[in-house]
DNA sequence: TCCGAAACTGACACGCGATTCCGTTCGAGT
DNA sequence: ACTCGAACGGAATCGCGTGTCAGTTTCGGA
């Protein structure tokens, strides 16, 4: 099994590394300069490479934003699913933990790098209606996580019985969302920012 | 006052009107293929004008996505402070029927018409810089309402004393960015999802 | 040390689209 | 009907960035 995931070694390895230098460098490029305002040209000379070696690594320009978004769009989804099943609490303490634990993971990808909220949130969406569909998608599987945390959460009776879970996971999000957005322009917001959206989604805004 | 408001008539008045069929076609357009996608001949093609004539009326392509995102704006602008002054209500039950006055007119102007939300949304921001900072300087623009919304009801004691005003707000404007952005995708859940939104606002996800 | 394969390079071909420009058309005033 | 200036159209210009390719370099193995 060792041989067949190392089929060779040493000049393999090295392809392996350059390409994800690539993906790095385009990245960078996409989200400092924007996708359309960067050439392949640029990428390749961050890395001091040749731009035709870029093709040797990569179909063609559309080809490696997708293996950027992929990048990110990992990260993101391991850090929703990493170590916080819907069912692993049963009190409402207990979730708004869970629910503080996650959102300071994504806060985390988010807050520390606003690159990955400017490339996923304001460059890809404008780049083709494929692109577009996929951070919808992407949008929509947060949607349904969110949605089966607050399912269960009904079925244990901490959270209303007759909570609208779909529409209200996508009401949810949409703030974690603004919560991204805020932090282009406010980082350092982040965790009152984080602190408020966790205050309405449990206690509302209406005096007691 | 009416002759200088009209200081030609005829010639000049067609142009005015030619502008104008000139910015709703670039709408058009940009909406459907992309900003960039887009070239000055469709847009002009899509008024049976040749596409010289364009730069008679517009310096550049970058100049008219500028009048078409103006005119978005304006829209949006003027339906958050038509009729509805922050200091206009002074009970919960009032508050909570502006809101959902003022949903009402937000969802009017984005799901009735789903190429608002994508050109603001999904195509401008990837234009340029410049162009994503307009579109944050409306996120502000609406934070800035809301929080006044906020203060006025803590002033008023109908609202939670303890409100973190400027967070709550983005958090606020946050689902409503979410509603926009689903109804891209399920147009007919609009009321549904406005509801839910509201519902989180004033009574939160808990169990009573 | 030498050989051949694989990787790299950057000049070049090419297409595309923004912008220009000038000959033509239109229309108001006479 | 005629003139003149403004508006129009679209062919031509121009620059740019993608993607290709043939020559060059690198490197592992004999």
């Amino acid at each position: 099994m060792t041989s067949s995931a190392e089929p060779v070694s040493r000049a393999e390895r090295r392809k392996q590394e350059l390409r994800r230098e690539i993906i790095d460098a385009a990245f960078d490029c996409f989200a400092e300069r924007g996708y359309h305002a960067t050439g392949i040209a640029d990428v390749a000379a961050r890395l001091g490479i040749g731009h035709g070696t870029f093709y040797r690594y990569f179909q063609n320009k559309r080809d490696i934003v997708d293996h950027v978004v992929d990048d990110l769009v990992g990260r993101i989804t391991g850090a929703l699913t990493a170590e916080n099943a819907p069912d692993a609490v049963s009190t409402l303490a207990e979730y708004r933990e869970q629910s503080a634990r996650i959102g300071e993971s994504l806060g985390r990808i988010f807050g520390e790098d606003p690159r990955v909220p400017r490339l996923l949130l304001f460059e890809a969406p404008g780049i083709d209606r494929a692109m577009a569909e996929r951070i919808l998608d992407l949008f929509d599987l947060a949607a349904g996580l969110t949605s089966a945390y607050l399912s269960h959460g009904v079925e244990l009776g901490y959270l209303r019985a007759d909570l609208d879970v779909d529409n209200t996971a996508r009401a949810i999000n949409g703030m974690i969302l603004g919560t991204a957005i805020s932090s282009l322009r406010m980082p350092e917001a982040q965790a009152a920012q984080s602190e408020a959206l966790r205050r309405v989604m449990y206690d509302g805004i209406a005096a007691t």
